[in-house]
DNA sequence: ATTAAATTGTTATAATATAACAAAATGTAA
DNA sequence: TTACATTTTGTTATATTATAACAATTTAAT
């Protein structure tokens, strides 16, 4: 269950930014996008990044430097994420599969070790561009 | 089945340095480690980085912007890689589990759709830092 | 030997991200 | 409701990561 987080200005006008987005966001793009709003420099930007992603609303796609919003509830504060990147057009999704997350959730390593958090990105080509 | 490929002098170079380093290097540092041997800039270490990682003879650290050397001979051409991560030394590790890799491999998304390639990294604390 | 392809060297610059510090807003407890 | 601590903001400067553009050289395949 998601604590709920009061986000403040700054983090509420970048959230609805990325939120609004069909495509993955990176922070420079987001700066130009929210400078008429006030927030003129990239610090700004990356401390409600780093705040949107600590509470789970937003994940980065670490391959990509960008920004998706969370709709996954099940992800809890990000520490379990899975993406599909399509390698012509750049769509990200976010994977939301029981099977996969518990699988990932319960793996162990050869020593017996088990981990807190895992991020994991596929690469394919979406259905659109797959017919292409 | 890996292709052999005749590492160019500076590609060599480079590998040599990632392959004996315990821990991951990142591009900034492998530029000072070699200015010695007479590759002065970043471009040239970028060149070799990605051809190193096109070929499969080192992996990049998404989460890190780090490279080290592969150790899995599974891992084809670096489409399939899963690595563990200590958050509080560093430590990198490639993991190679039959399961896990069979598992990804085969993964289908709810469209059934299968991925070429992917890139997991799982978090938490090493056995030494778990002690601490 | 000829030539196409890959690699290298070089300068400049783009893109991504953080350090440091002061000011303002917010939360909490008497 | 004031005092105090904490968080957030604003700002300037700078660090870190990565690529563009183009000429020169080396390598591989005829």
């Amino acid at each position: 269950m998601h604590k709920e987080h009061t986000l403040t200005k700054n983090q509420q006008i970048i959230f609805d930014l990325i939120d609004k987005s069909p495509e993955p966001m990176k922070a420079y793009s987001i700066l130009f996008n929210v400078q008429k709003k006030g927030i003129k420099a990239p610090l700004q930007v990356y401390r409600a990044l780093d705040k949107l992603v600590e509470i789970g609303k937003i994940h980065k796609i670490e391959s990509r430097n960008a920004f998706i919003a969370c709709h996954n509830s099940s992800c809890q504060m990000a520490k379990a994420t899975a993406f599909s990147i399509c390698e012509i057009c750049e769509k990200v999704t976010e994977i939301s599969n029981d099977s996969l997350s518990k699988y990932l959730a319960n793996f162990k390593d050869k020593d017996g070790m088990k981990y807190s958090k895992y991020n994991l990105e596929f690469f394919g080509l979406c259905k659109k561009c797959k017919v292409k």
